[in-house]
DNA sequence: ATCAATATACTGGAAAACCAGTAGAAAAAA
DNA sequence: TTTTTTCTACTGGTTTTCCAGTATATTGAT
């Protein structure tokens, strides 16, 4: 019983990728490439008039970012299916994605096996994930949360101007407040953090992805 | 006149990279793909029997990093072309990998007709650098030097120390010397790279990819 | 063997960061 | 509207970093 392909869509701004997938998709007579985008505004459009079964997304594309595309894609065609791809493991960007509703998720160093595995798993309601995908979500498991504490939006600021190794007075001369104010915030953010120094502050920040 | 085409070899650890690099090719009479490997290891001693014109080569391979693989490839091989290749444009690194010889550098966001283009010119001994890898050369220019200014090796780990947030005291046990001498270190450091604190210290240190 | 570079260590003083506690105003959430 | 959170700001005291200059032992290179 041969059944009607999946159709697939492909959305990365590498030609090489792009070109990669449809050969090794194209030897499975199980998909089928419907067609491909090199940015995000094109694939919304285009899922606003058509659809498809399964989406590979890029998490890195040009113009807008892998996590708020997933939101987006969803919102037009919640039925959809989608896998991120992305060339490094970052476990927050991952994490982010599958709240946001990803059902597979593979770097780009996966086989034609594992592709075509993943997209018959996603298109059948399941989820997927590669291998290196999984150690990454069972980590993220045990550090128990690798999202940071909520931090507000002003520690936030801080935190990258600090990070950006501005003194407190700059900083508080860039946001026209005190620098005992800038300092309040900082020593905020180390209690937040569990920190005891500003080093130790951009340490975890840069680990966060934060700046 | 119909020459005889241009042998490509591949090295990249990505499947769909692969197979792009070469569905992207096969259109071009004028360039012909040898084959490709996965690793370092297993190109290198392919280069040992048998030759190539050109090779493109990812920098982020799982073995051995790209850096390298251009001294070791041109240590067997001299008079091969290599050509560069990774997702992210990174100066320290393209930097590096000039000077150890690559004659092209392109981003894995680069066309069919880039790709072309960059190999029939590296094959004819010219150099052959992407519009984006252009822009970063000349700012490293503008920026005299993106990379480091030569750090001894004991500084390096202070520095790698100091941006694992360890205090002055907490190295300066680790290491069985005076923190007054840490602090020595600390502050060569900064007057090396320029900066006025030890959260810039920390940010440079990232920057550079010293840590 | 000698010279240069590196790693080590110190003094002393100024600046900035760090700690603890408090508290009013503004904004967001209930 | 009331409550809570966030942002703001202060006092006062401790610790650490930052700066400038100096100096010796140990490497490494020629």
């Amino acid at each position: 019983m041969q059944r009607k392909p999946i159709d697939i869509l492909i959305v990365d701004d590498h030609p090489m990728v792009i070109e990669g997938l449809k050969t090794l998709l194209s030897d499975d007579e199980r998909v089928s490439v419907k067609t491909h985008f090199i940015n995000g505004t094109d694939t919304l459009s285009y899922l606003e008039k058509d659809t498809a079964d399964v989406i590979l997304l890029d998490v890195n594309l040009p113009d807008i970012n892998g996590v708020e595309m997933v939101t987006k894609i969803l919102n037009i065609r919640a039925n959809v299916g989608i896998i991120g791809l992305s060339t490094y493991s970052e476990p927050s960007i991952i994490n982010q994605m599958i709240k946001n509703g990803v059902k597979g998720y593979l770097l780009k160093n996966a086989t034609a096996d594992e592709l075509v595995n993943a997209i018959s798993q996603v298109q059948q309601g399941n989820f997927y994930f590669g291998s290196e995908v999984q150690k990454i979500l069972a980590d993220s498991v045990t550090q128990e949360s690798t999202d940071l504490p909520k931090l507000t939006r002003r520690e936030k600021h801080v935190l990258t101007l600090i990070a950006e190794g501005k003194t407190t007075n700059n900083i508080a001369e860039e946001l026209f407040i005190s620098p005992l104010t800038v300092e309040t915030h900082r020593r905020n953010l180390m209690q937040k953090l569990e920190v005891s120094n500003a080093a130790s502050l951009i340490k975890v920040a840069v680990e966060k992805k934060l700046i």
